[in-house]
DNA sequence: TCTTTTGGTTATCAAATGATAAGTAATGGG
DNA sequence: CCCATTACTTATCATTTGATAACCAAAAGA
């Protein structure tokens, strides 16, 4: 088996999939929100309720900027903050019912752009796909290593 | 056949590709090269050479921007602008040697992690891999939708 | 030839992001 | 109870990036 090689497909791999993601997701950002606002909202749909610490530790940003970027997206209306009662200086963030609806609406967009890619594979073919996903999630992909 | 379900996967997968070459590249991009700078050298160092203009149109850089980024590049010493006889309006970028070799390190480092995260696997896993990637590269990510 | 288009440049400005220092309040461990 | 640590905030600054206007020169088309 010619590691060199496999290096080289997953480099051109992981290449189209940062392509394909970027036509996926562009223009779905709502107007007045940056990229860096819209990643982290995107974090908070799939992985709420969060704490700041999380979001910043998985989106790589500092807690400072971190704190502003989130009081900034309160402001807007887009989440909201709950303390937590165990641990008074925690905070759990969610997305407020218009940051969900936002969302929605551009998971919705992306999900029509992803099956209209996808729409003309066979069953088989659709199958092969969430198998082939699988592999490379648990072998490649998995966090821990 | 779930297409929602395969969405969800499909979602989860991208973010871990992001998440995993996130790690791979991190540190990689040597002392005093911007993200973008360092992104624009691992595109014309795959594609080489390229225009200003495929530079700008494949990482979505309006062309002031992009010319902008390569005269810092070239004052850098890391690639190099060469006239194209048949139409000299246009420009073909190259790395330079230094750029070359900066590259090549960088790519070393990546591929370095990349082994170490696969070394664990066997041959038949490996195989499958590589099968898992040419399928989803062509019936997913493949650019012409 | 005249005009339009293409490929690229320069200059300038605004916005987004990153980095750092300093501070508060709550918790937890001795 | 004291001290260190955790979770988060505020303020400030530098850098990076994005966007726009105005420009030049070569090429291509009528």
């Amino acid at each position: 088996m010619d590691k060199e090689a496999l290096f080289q497909q997953f480099v051109a791999f992981t290449t189209s999939v940062h392509e394909v993601t970027f036509e996926l997701t562009k223009d779905v950002k709502p107007e007045d929100i940056t990229p860096l606002q819209y990643s982290i909202l995107e974090y908070i749909a799939v992985s709420q309720p969060v704490t700041l610490s999380q979001i910043s530790e998985c989106k790589h940003i500092s807690m400072p900027n971190t704190s502003r970027e989130l009081r900034k997206l309160t402001e807007k209306q887009l989440c909201e903050k709950f303390e937590v009662p165990d641990d008074r200086r925690k905070q759990l963030i969610r997305l407020s019912e218009s940051g969900q609806a936002m969302m929605n609406k551009a998971f919705d967009q992306i999900g029509a752009r992803f099956f209209e890619r996808i729409q003309d594979l066979s069953t088989e073919e659709l199958k092969g796909i969430h198998h082939a996903i699988t592999i490379l999630q648990s072998k490649v992909f998995d966090e821990n290593k």
